[in-house]
Parts: C-alpha cells; structure tokens; sequence
RNA sequence: GGGCAAGUAGCCAAGUGGCCAACGGCAACAGACUGUAAAUCUGUCCUCUUCGGAGUUCGGUGGUUCGAAUCCAUCCUUGCCCA
C-alpha cells in the first residue's frame, strides 16, 4: 500500500490535487505542514497533521515541520467568524518554543537518515521581509478576485462582522511559505487540515504563476464526533499535548470515553494499527460493545504514542482503582493506591479543621474542588458529589475525621467521573 | 466626508420605559438509564449567598426619568449604500 492509499483507507485525505499521488510513487518528496503557535502547546486537533507528518516519514518521504512564527502575528481567519485578537509578540514568542519543543517529538531529526526531518520557523525569513518587497514580490502574483474567492473569506465578508486587511494577507503569507519551501527546500507538497485549502491552494498557484513549478497537495477532514460536539473539548476546555496542561491520566480518559461510533473512526486516524488488525478489534467490539475494547486500544496506542508507555501504564492502573471495581468501598483502597493515583487532582487540608468537623459545602469550597459553596451545594443538592464513593445526599452533613481514608485522605468526586484527593496529612 | 443599519450572557438570538438577571435555541455541567458509551428524559447554567436575599450586567461615556437593555446626546466598532 502506498501513502496514499494508506491514508485513504485511513480516512485521512479529503482533498487531494491531482497527480500528488504519482509524485509520492516517484521519488522521495519533501513535504511540510505548518503549526501556528495560537498557544503554548499543542492540542489533540493538531495530532492528526502531526500524524500526517508521521506516516510521511515512514513511508520514506522528509517531512518538515514549519513553525508559524510569522503566520501566528497575522491571524488565520479561516473557520472563524470573527477578526481574532493579535497575540503579543512576547506570548508568540514563548508559544513557538512550546510548540517546536513538541514537534520535536513526534519526528526523526537524525540526520544519518536520508529523509530526516526539518523544523523551520517562517518568522526567520519574515522578520527581515520588508512590506514594499513583499507586495510586489508577491502580491502582484495573486489577484484580489482570487483571494477573495476563498470560502475563508468569502464568509467573512458575508457576515457582518467584517474582515481586516492583515488577516485578508494572510493566505498570500502562508502561500509564500509554501513557494519559499518549494523553492529552497525543493518541498513540492503541503499537507493540512481541510479548512487550510483554501491557503494551500494559494501556495500552488503562486509557485505556479512566479516559477511555472507544479505542487502538490492534499487535507485530511476536520475530526468530528458523531454527536456534532467539538472535538477535543471537556469540562476542563482543551485536551492538550503538554501532560502539564493535561495529564496522561485526563489525556487517556478522554479516548476511553469515545462513543462507539467515533471510537472506530478514530482508531484509524490516530493509531498505526494496520487495518487487518483493526478490522479484528471492530469486530470483538461489536461482539461485546461492552467491554470496550475500540476505546481502550485507541486510548493506549495514543496516550503511548504522546506520552510515552510509562505514563500510559501509571494512567491505566489509575484508571483501574478509580473505576474497576467501582462498588467496592473506597476503604478497600490501600494507602498506596491512594498515593499512586497520578493524574487526579490533589489538594490539600487543614486537618485541624477536619477533626474539628466542617460542613460539607465550605470543605468542597475551601479545598478548590469547587470555586464557590454557592456551586458546591448546587451539586449536592443535584446528587453530583460523593465522598469516599458515597453520593453525600444533603448540605447539611460534617466533614470530620471518621471521613479520612487511612487516617489522611479524603477522595472526592465531582460527577462520576471527575476524582479529587484530598489530603489532610 | 454623507446616508442607512447593527452591537444583548460562551455562541446564536428575543426584548424597544417598570411584570428584566433579561423568552428561546446551541454548547457546557450534573442526575436517572447504561458499558466511565450513544440516544432519551430531568435539573443547573452572570457572580456571591447565612437560600431569605445581595451585588454587577445588555458596545463605551454622559444625560432625561421615581425608574432605562429599552428614550436623548456623544464616542467606539462593524456592515451596506452614496461621494
């Protein structure tokens, strides 16, 4: 199987120029994806580009991982409805470190292989770039009949919210990216997710109309869920790459919690299971849906992939006292399972207050687990909190020392799944 | 530069002097049901609260009024049209 049939099977390409699949098959193509650093990490959205990145390199072509440090100073309006605040340059600055430290991962930079990869910043050759050089070096090249063509832009000026001029240039930014790496780096395709057609498209036909060169192209579709919900969003926001932001314990939970349906799509996507061995997980899983087993290989294979098999296996005994034995009293737990518990957030208390005895809703308030006893007795009162595994039934109960696990803990739960230790130690 | 229109909670959107913390929808959170799914139903959803209330909101600022998201002035932002 080539690259292309590979991804295909995958679901990974949506579109794809022509005649991109016959320059894969004839020599080893350089290729890039480019990140903006919107952010100091990366987040789970940016996997699958990275991934593109991946099977490239595998499939022996060079991939190169292009930081936007000067497309993030723009703003790319595509997909957004709205003009998008200009980050500050300093917060720029510290998200390109974040960003480039976690590409780094996730490729081959040795050099003693052929195909090694490349990290580039476009803000190097931007920075020095002069206005006047870049609009007739590059501007004259594309017409504002053609830029404004762009689905990107066509919505924006349909809405009612307008467009500034900056984010307007920003495809001609990116397409000079992609002709620059064309013609420097020999790089004859750029990859991306589906909304960044648009900007691609513009690369192409800038390295065709200023060298007569030809380009290739191809997207993989946005990740969706089958339930129409944004991808990667929880209650606590974004899942992000950085175990700082989100910890593998989180980072894991959150593919154990895919729907059926998404869990077979994604499988594909964001494993390198081959497709004979996914074909057999598909069909254990439908066989017994409810062990799982779609949710749990993807949650391994990824959370391996992204953190490492360490972290995943702290992340998986976690998982399996938090929720294995679910009825079991929280007093089965030894101390080391308590201590163990990586991933789940830990505060801690004033013991003397505990063996004095607290109400309920100032301890939950007090300890951060909710940010007002306003919320807290809320969520009593709606049957949301238990305590050491028992759902607390009123606001009215004391905390006191016949609470502490082991003479020292406290576990909380948020709803049913959210776990916090509590240690009055 | 001139004319017209718009700016309401995370988003969409109703409200056009008191009954407005502001209809409705989406998203989000929780409960029931389950497989730590999906679907469905229920509750919460500006902030704090001793659950009685209290405080701060409807682009900004001033004003009219006993009382303003609602009226007036002015400024800002955006769209459309004219020059």
């Amino acid at each position: 199987m080539n690259l292309i049939q590979e991804l295909r099977w995958r679901g990974m390409i949506q579109d794809i120029i022509p005649g991109t699949e016959e320059q894969l098959n004839k020599e080893m193509t350089s290729a890039y994806i480019g990140f903006d650093p919107t952010a100091d990490s990366l987040h789970i959205g940016s996997l699958v580009p990275i991934l593109l990145l991946v099977h490239l390199q595998k499939a022996g072509h060079k991939p190169f991982a292009l930081v936007g440090g000067a497309t993030g100073m723009v703003g790319d309006p595509s997909g957004k409805s709205e003009e998008r605040n200009l980050l500050s340059e300093e917060i720029l600055k510290h998200n390109q470190e974040g960003v480039r430290k976690q590409l780094m991962q996730y490729l081959s930079f040795d050099q003693s292989k052929p195909n090694y990869a490349e990290m580039i910043n476009n803000y190097d050759r931007f920075k020095d770039y002069t206005f006047l050089h870049f609009i007739r070096d590059v501007g004259k090249h594309i017409t504002v009949n053609y830029m404004m063509s762009k689905d990107s832009v066509k919505k924006r000026l349909e809405s009612d919210s307008g467009m500034s001029f900056t984010e307007f240039t920003y495809q001609l930014v990116q397409g000079y990216d992609f002709y620059w790496l064309y013609k420097n780096k020999n790089c004859k395709l750029q990859m991306g997710g589906s909304d960044q057609w648009g900007n691609i498209v513009t690369g192409t036909e800038l390295i065709r109309r200023k060298d007569a060169g030809e380009a290739f192209a191809f997207t993989c579709p946005l990740i969706t869920r089958a339930d129409g919900g944004k991808f990667g969003k929880t209650e606590k926001g974004n899942i992000w790459l950085d175990p700082q932001k989100t910890t593998p314990f989180q980072f894991y939970q959150f593919w154990l919690n895919a729907s059926d349906e998404d869990a077979e799509k994604w499988i594909k996507i964001f494993t390198f299971l081959t497709k004979d061995a996914i074909d057999i997980l598909v069909h254990e899983h439908k066989m017994n849906p409810a062990s799982r087993t779609l949710q749990k290989t993807l949650a391994q294979e990824i959370t391996a992939f992204v953190h490492g098999k360490e972290e995943l296996e702290i992340a998986v005994e976690t998982t399996e006292k938090l929720f294995a034995n679910q009825n079991a009293p929280a007093e089965s737990l030894t101390i080391e399972d308590l201590e163990e518990m990586e991933g789940v957030v830990i505060s801690s208390y004033d013991r003397h207050k505990i063996e004095q005895g607290i109400d309920i809703v100032s301890f939950l308030a007090e300890t951060g687990i909710f940010p007002s006893k306003g919320e807290a007795r809320k969520m009593i009162q709606g049957g949301g909190v238990s305590i050491n595994r028992k759902k607390m039934g009123g606001i009215d109960i004391k905390i006191d020392k016949n609470f502490l696990l082991h003479n020292k803990y406290i576990l909380v739960q948020k709803g049913r799944k959210n776990y916090y230790l509590v240690n009055a130690g």
